[in-house]
DNA sequence: CACTATACCTGCATGC
DNA sequence: TGCATGCAGGTATAGT
């Protein structure tokens, strides 16, 4: 489910139920997600207030005074509130329990997501070398044009590495080429500046308007059911493949790139 | 160092 | 119907 439009999704659907809420219990009912989940979830967090609710990439961070509980939603990692006493069924790992008769449920079938623990004052390893948010000043053409020379990479593979830029997968990276008119092939050491301030603002304004529709699966954290996002409709590449170019209908072709399908159009991407 | 392949895990669609 | 296969929105890590 989650690149950043649906994990910044969640932060907000979540948010307004858990701000100010006490943590009073933890449940865990796997040991591991993709990490062992750290003993400070249950030793340390029960007990305290969560504050604010940050996302940074694609992990969420639920703030409380000794530390933040980091959330990574994976593949398929979802975030509910629910009334505590919701049966838990067979993907439903881990839950923090909280003061107003509800809990915070994390589930998540394929366990690629994760929970830990970021003590006061520290910055998880694994926070520690992202690249700029897309949707911050930090974020430009400039930025990826510099980052960008002398590498023969695929310039979709580039522009995934959330060491270049944070919360761009395989979904938007390919919606953000096609906006921008660039090949997922070409090598992105080979690309004009011009081209990347287009294909800047192309990643911009794909995630800005995936987040205004709920993201592509996300949308209701309140109902079990999970409605999908609103996104899924508008999108002009992702999973498309033999579809016509919504463009200039041209039948969309697809290639694997890094392990992962890349749909594009012959015509309009070079 | 840049880059690619692999691994983690389950569920689902597809084809025989 | 059953079974094998391949694929899925992420990303750390081992290997080239």
């Amino acid at each position: 489910m989650p690149e950043l439009p649906e994990v910044e999704t969640t932060r907000r659907g979540i948010e307004s139920h858990v701000r100010g809420r006490v943590v009073t219990g933890v449940q865990l009912r796997v040991p591991a997600l993709r990490w062992p989940i750290p003993p400070e979830i249950s030793g340390v967090l029960p007990g305290n207030a969560i504050g604010a609710v940050h996302r940074r990439a694609k992990y969420l961070l639920l703030e409380t005074a000794p530390g933040d509980v980091l959330v990574h939603l994976g593949m398929s990692g979802v975030l509910r509130v629910l009334p505590a006493d919701t049966p838990a069924l067979r993907h439903d790992h881990a839950d923090l329990l909280l003061d107003d008769g509800r809990l915070l449920r994390l589930s998540d079938p394929r366990r690629f997501g994760s929970l830990l623990w970021q003590p006061r004052g520290e910055i998880h390893p694994l926070l520690q070398g992202l690249g700029p948010e897309p949707l911050s000043d930090g974020f430009d053409g400039d930025h990826l044009w510099r980052l960008s020379r002398g590498r023969r990479a695929p310039v979709k593979v580039f522009l995934m590495d959330q060491a270049v830029v944070v919360g761009v997968g395989n979904i938007y990276a390919a919606e953000a080429l096609f906006r921008a008119g660039i090949h997922p092939l070409r090598a992105a050491g080979r690309i004009s500046r011009e081209r990347f301030h287009a294909l800047a603002g192309a990643v911009r304004a794909v995630l800005a308007h995936a987040i205004r529709r709920g993201g592509t699966t996300l949308r209701d954290f309140l109902d079990p059911d999970g409605a999908p996002g609103y996104f899924e409709q508008e999108l002009s590449v992702y999973g498309r493949e033999g579809e016509p170019c919504r463009h200039c209908g041209t039948p969309l072709r697809s290639l694997r790139l890094a392990g992962r399908a890349s749909c594009y159009c012959p015509r309009c991407q070079h």
